[in-house]
DNA sequence: CTATAATTTAGATTAGTTATAAATAATGCT
DNA sequence: AGCATTATTTATAACTAATCTAAATTATAG
């Protein structure tokens, strides 16, 4: 994705274009390895060298207030993040600890179906998230 | 789950029973609210004041190595606990940090059979983890 | 170009978790 | 039951991800 759009997905949300958004948000769309903060802030810092780590934090907040990243969970302690907001599952290897992104808009809307059918009591659903745990097949 | 069935559990697992072994293992089965370890210490401290962190900490580690229990994931930076080990799915409150489990085998079988037709390339399934992401409606 | 309001920065701080080494307790054996 | 071995627990220190703060800087509108 080039900077134009970036900078319009920026300021289409309503946040101010700055050269360290602009950073953050490009790291994370090329990157597939849905890098937690540590991560971005050393890609970053190659362009960026003075960046500051909490500046890091309060732009991957303000991108996911906006929608415009997600956050993805783990079992481990740290928040990784996710530039792809369309519904999508994630294959996660606990051992190499690594997340891939998995496209089925088949099995998503198998699945989406079936809650609107059947529609579970006491609970508004919003959003489906689903993990798929286990190990990759080398390489 | 009365404490003689605790006992065997970690028993056949292999971990040398101790009091504080019940303690945190019966509190986890006690509870539906899928703790963590800081909600976990302070239930078993009513039983054994003395109680370090260090010490549920380490045993709810020991727990999750022998899979009695499993670690729920969330987007904040604390790790949960539950002592329900067989598959089932998750709703989670974002707004009120809530999650409740919600049994649903059609469910879970029609994903499972989906998944075991297509067979992901690259990847193999272990374990099929799925959390519904909305808002609880009152009580 | 200027004013203002948002953003970034460095640094301190917090909270969750892990590591360490000594003290204690569970288990198996006789 | 008593003892030896080995695991477990304890208190404390250390670590790390993330947040907060207040001052300095910068983007944007006019």
């Amino acid at each position: 994705m080039n900077i134009d759009e970036i900078r319009n997905k920026l300021k289409n949300s309503g946040l101010r274009v700055t050269p360290q958004r602009v950073a953050v948000l490009s790291t994370l769309i090329d990157s597939r390895a849905h890098p937690d903060a540590d991560q971005i802030v050393r890609v970053v810092r190659g362009q960026y060298p003075n960046i500051s780590v909490g500046t890091i934090y309060h732009i991957l907040d303000n991108l996911v207030q906006k929608g415009i990243v997600n956050k993805v969970q783990t079992e481990q302690n740290v928040v990784r993040y996710d530039a792809i907001t369309e519904p999508h599952i994630h294959l996660y290897s606990k051992d190499e600890n690594r997340i891939e992104d998995y496209m089925d808009d088949e099995l998503m809307s198998l699945i989406s179906d079936y809650l609107r059918k059947k529609n579970i009591e006491n609970f508004n659903v919003k959003e489906i998230n689903i993990q798929l745990i286990g190990s990759f097949n080398e390489l």
